[in-house]
DNA sequence: AATTTTTTGTCAATGTTTTGTATAAGTTTA
DNA sequence: TAAACTTATACAAAACATTGACAAAAAATT
């Protein structure tokens, strides 16, 4: 197995159980009955727990909390657990009493996570930086691994890669990671027939997706029903998709600030085409290159995850008002 | 929806009773009197229920509410069951043809969901699609899925675009959605450590990515470390990557005949930084496009799903040898 | 129409399994 | 030395199994 060295993090027991939200006893009962967990030892004896041993305890304990056997489930692979709990999200959504963890300790689980994550891109190592991200995204949750790991985390390699460090290569490397990803990152909860429709996609010329594949995932947490269609599309063919789903908004996600023509180009014609019934919003680390343009043909744009949070609310509740 | 067969979900009879509907006493006389649902056991001897038992209790609990009799209706398939739920909807009761209850073979099943995949396309309804193809994938399998129904479902596509039927944003929407289905197509099983490795991605100028993608998740079901990058990288990062993971192996995939000078010259750069210890694996629907440039330096061109397959093998055993 | 028989859902009694928690006595760690 | 960890054993509540019974509803028979 190439487990071994594959996570760093060495935690006791006392700190499993306080991240995972099973008790000291309980991890230790379920490793003697049914090998739930199995830990490595100190000399003295003592456990020695990784990443990977608390994601799986937070699902168990999520799992048995929802009414599963412990002893049916306590095999599992990590994946299959998340597509037991992914399947029953259907039934009822009680939010489970989150573990106590303090804020504190919060970020610093987070800060831990990304400093491990941006050793993986360094290393150049897939297989361990797509382990990192999936133990995060169970114990920290899909929305606050995007907003307090993800986004830092881009930030840091662009810079490296800015400074020499990294190489394009790295970005490419990770991005696709994050992408392959995105499946058990987003919310599989059916959205309600009613819910309020979106198109994300990014202009012709903008061929870095991973801004508005984020943006996608946040906007269905938001309740919306989201259609993702990937980068690069002439603003002709974006219009046409906002029609057929007559979506009731359009975000875009600008990356770069090169080719400002074309962008510029696009974004007016875009504009004309969708006319003004239908909310255009704009993000991403360029946006902002852009603002002239933006701000006259009347687009919002998008400060921050909490501002874009409360832009996706505004919009859904004027959309039902109208109705 | 839930109905998905995969006997992944273990239950206890509680579960199963919330689930279903029917209380547990009731579950048990089902059995014990008519056999409805035949549960395995644990050790212990409490009943373990899967999806599929779940499924029969809610369709014969809605059944015997409608007014049939349980005795009568127990042994019931769940198509039929279905079929009898459906005739007692439609006022008209006309009587269903008996085709759901005989077992259509393989291909007669792969044609169906084509066909309510392209449809699904053709609506722009990316909801539904994926729906389908999560069935799909359960069902099928999923290289079965790649090879027979994916590749024809893309192919066919690409024509209707090209006789206008489809425009590029339904290519977008149905490659996005695949894209987002990567995660559970792959083979999530660790490979071993002394597993060849592989980089897979596509050169400059080969925006493309999905038959890079795919030629990566079959290469992983043949055994092989994938590192797999994207699309869109310039030679130098390409080689750069196959040093890094020290790879055995380079796969990329060509989509589009155009751009041909620039593909040239990346393919004869590359294949000068990357020497002759490492395989250069080219597929894709316009591999044959550059087939003079690719014989001239020497690169194996994949034919077909078989071949790609065997090519790997034979690459896999060459590497092992030499060690 | 009245009576008997069968079907069906429910319940109670009693014993077993599962599961979270607790206690006691010894060991490791800082 | 104190705090945290270990193993081993114990215990009780919850959940499950089995058996058998019972009454209402449905069906069959008279």
């Amino acid at each position: 197995m190439d487990e071994l060295n594959d996570d760093l993090g060495q935690y006791l027991i006392s700190t499993v159980s306080k991240r995972s939200g099973v008790k000291s006893d309980l991890v230790r009962a379920w490793e003697r009955r049914y090998q739930a967990v199995t830990p490595t030892r100190t000399a003295g004896g003592h456990r020695v727990y990784n990443d990977q041993d608390i994601a799986r305890l937070k699902l168990l304990h999520k799992a048995t909390t929802k009414g599963h056997s412990i002893s049916l489930i306590a095999l599992f692979s990590l994946s299959d657990l998340k597509t037991l709990l992914k399947e029953e999200c259907d039934t009822s959504a009680i939010p489970l009493p989150q573990a106590l963890n303090s804020k504190r300790n919060q970020s610093h689980i987070t800060e831990d996570y990304i400093e491990k994550c941006y050793a993986s891109v360094l290393a150049f190592d897939a297989r361990l930086l797509e382990s990192h991200f999936e133990n995060a995204i169970v114990e920290l949750g899909s929305e606050a691994f995007i907003e307090h790991l993800l986004t830092p985390l881009l930030t840091k390699i662009g810079k490296s890669w800015q400074e020499g460090e990294l190489r394009p290569v790295h970005e490419h490397m990770a991005s696709s990671v994050i992408r392959s990803l995105s499946y058990i990152l987003r919310n599989n909860s059916p959205s309600p027939a009613n819910a309020p429709r979106m198109i994300v996609t990014t202009p012709m010329g903008q061929l870095h997706e991973l801004g508005a594949m984020l943006a996608a995932i946040m906007a269905e947490f938001s309740g919306w029903q989201v259609t993702y269609l990937g980068a690069d599309l002439p603003a002709e063919e974006i219009a046409i998709a906002v029609k057929y789903v007559d979506a009731q908004a359009l975000t875009l996600s600008l990356s770069f600030a090169s080719d400002d023509h074309l962008v510029h180009k696009e974004l007016r014609r875009l504009k004309k085409l969708i006319g003004n019934d239908v909310a255009l919003i704009v993000g991403g680390r360029a946006a902002h290159h852009f603002q002239g343009l933006l701000s006259e043909i009347g687009v919002l744009t998008i400060q921050s995850y909490q501002h874009f949070r409360e832009l996706l609310k505004e919009l859904a509740q004027s959309q039902n008002n109208s109705c």
